[in-house]
DNA sequence: GTTAGCACTCTACCTTGATGAGTGCTAACA
DNA sequence: TGTTAGCACTCATCAAGGTAGAGTGCTAAC
């Protein structure tokens, strides 16, 4: 069996009534609703031969189809019209990415709301990679007595700083001695690449600063460490999820929200299996608690380099069209304020 | 009609037994339930008389009775005996504040995943004012060509931060002496306090590396403005509510999540109205989303000065013998924990 | 190939009745 | 005078039964 152009519009028709009411449709209501010029009972047999096909089903037998996942992967390749964002929409995504963020996380929580405003639905954001966390320069400056500022540069610019102890009221120029030989020796290492051979020289260097060699190392291990990895993911409008109707089972609603506390799960969801806008839709997404979801997502750039994703989480049955206009629309937006930003 | 030996012991087997199972509960039960030496017919009487003083009351006619807010407010006041922790509650408390964390954040995201996991409930805890944002001491470490890191102490130890553009390339004598202008006239300012007289004087001794200047000041005013106060507040355990049967209800745990997405009400709930410990139940509470929720809530203090509070939220029938017991230690651990750090 | 008609199916919803927990009241008891 | 047993009454909950409505598949006619 093939499908035919009947057979599209009669799927197209299921599956945009299915999106717009959450209800199963039945064939009388399809004669009714969608001008397809054949009675009901032709879209009966249609109807048939759709299920057969493995594109729609029934909940039971006497309640009308509802698309299967195969039904919506055919709408999305195959019927969907595509969608442009209105006026509005756009309007109100300008305005947001005219305003000059300098931080990066303030940027990726605005980009983050803002998507799941637009769609009513739960929002994914993968902030850039911090790259390998390698060792780029270190400073120290004065702070409590006993105690410095160590100041760390990573090699892929990222800055932090940090409190450490020093034992003894160390000399502006003893402080400036072991950051000299620490920026000397640990360029462009990650910490697990510090070998013992290293650290011998860094303390028979340095063997009178032992206590503040020390507190710098561990907290190098610390800052370099790659788990800092953990809070790469944000979330957005999760409570949007409980509008849905098929979130109506406060069962359901435990088992997605315990997902949303977790980050490896979520980062697993969002990571696209390729460059560009990937649309996951239902059992075809790995974890079995989203087997009712769908993912939209996308990657984004800075410099024509692809550091991150965002995307959108909803049930399967969702307004593909308009979500993945709005997801593509915001990469671009995000790529290009990043891009801006990073001149 | 005064509440005697024999309503305060049936008012406090009701309040017991609601708080373990969340169901009314009949003068019968209770007789076969709680050894109190007379019938169901006497404890019936009694029940009545409860009742008319407000501390119980019955859902419907045939139910049993469930203690009213005033009722939990008496139990707590008069009828409660204290709970020590147990061993192992207290064992994990210890071993949690025994790991030397330096970050700040880190303690109180800490506190707040045990506070929530010891309970059962949803936490809350409250950062530490920042106090007035004052200017303390600048520094200023080189970057890439054209951008510089500046480093910013606040006079409350806080540090930060930031990259700022300067135009053309300052040798590192100039940023020193920029620096050293800024220390000199801000110390001890906040971002409003700085009058226009005092930029006069900046700019006009400075006038060669304006750029520079404006972008300090532009971030100046960034990280010393006091709408940093907007992240000082910390939710653990949201789920735990979804737990409870009092939350079986979709709508009310639509409301709840709304609330928790604020940070407002969230802080107006948990400031306590005076040091030491609050609780505060049900209808207490201003905010008409938790009138069927109590907050059990405390301040701590850093060297003997109260600078935050922790607090927990749950149902109105929580258990609150074991809560305020958590509570009391947490805040005990807290404060000493944080003393430590600062010693 | 399309359509009208019909028997059939199944859910959602309502009604009904039984069950059981709980109450208030009364009268008897210590 | 306080306590208790007994009884009539109330009300929520649950299961059983019945109905309406939406939808289907099949057949026969167009």
């Amino acid at each position: 069996m093939q499908m035919d152009e009947r057979k599209r519009k009669i799927l197209r028709a299921i599956v945009q009534d299915y999106i717009a009411t959450a209800e199963p449709i039945g064939s009388r209501t399809i004669a009714r609703k969608f001008d397809l010029g054949v009675s009901s009972a032709t879209i009966r047999n249609e109807m048939a031969d759709l299920e057969e096909l493995g594109f729609i089903e029934q909940p039971h037998t006497s309640a009308g189809r509802i698309p299967s996942d195969a039904g919506y992967r055919y709408f999305v390749d195959c019927l969907m019209d595509p969608q442009a964002l209105n006026a509005e929409e756009i309007e109100i995504i300008e305005r947001e990415s005219a305003k000059r963020i300098n931080e990066l996380q303030e940027v990726i929580t605005h980009t983050s709301k803002l998507l799941s405003e637009l769609t009513n639905l739960t929002s994914l954001v993968l902030g850039p990679h911090k790259g390998k966390s390698t060792f780029g320069k270190m400073h120290f400056l004065p702070y409590q007595p006993g105690q410095v500022i160590m100041v760390i540069v990573k090699e892929n610019g990222v800055v932090e700083n940090h409190i450490i102890d020093v034992g003894e009221n160390l000399t502006a120029e003893e402080l400036q001695h072991v950051a000299g030989v620490f920026n000397q020796k640990m360029r462009g290492y990650s910490i697990s690449q510090v070998k013992r051979s290293l650290l011998h020289e860094i303390y028979s260097e340095l063997s009178r600063q032992r206590l503040l060699i020390d507190n710098a190392l561990d907290m190098l291990r610390a800052i370099l460490d790659d788990n800092e990895e953990k809070d790469r993911i944000y979330l957005g409008g999760t409570l949007n999820m409980l509008n849905q109707p098929e979130f109506r089972d406060l069962g359901k609603v435990k088992t997605l929200f315990k997902v949303f506390e977790e980050n490896e799960p979520l980062k697993k969801l969002i990571t696209p299996r390729q460059e560009g806008l990937n649309v996951t839709i239902g059992g075809e997404n790995i974890l079995k608690e989203f087997q009712d979801c769908s993912v939209i997502s996308a990657t984004y750039k800075v410099n024509g380099l692809t550091i991150g994703a965002v995307g959108v989480l909803g049930p399967t049955r969702m307004d593909y069209a308009k979500v993945i206009a709005i997801v593509d629309f915001m990469t671009r937006s995000l790529t290009e304020v990043l891009t801006r930003r990073r001149r």
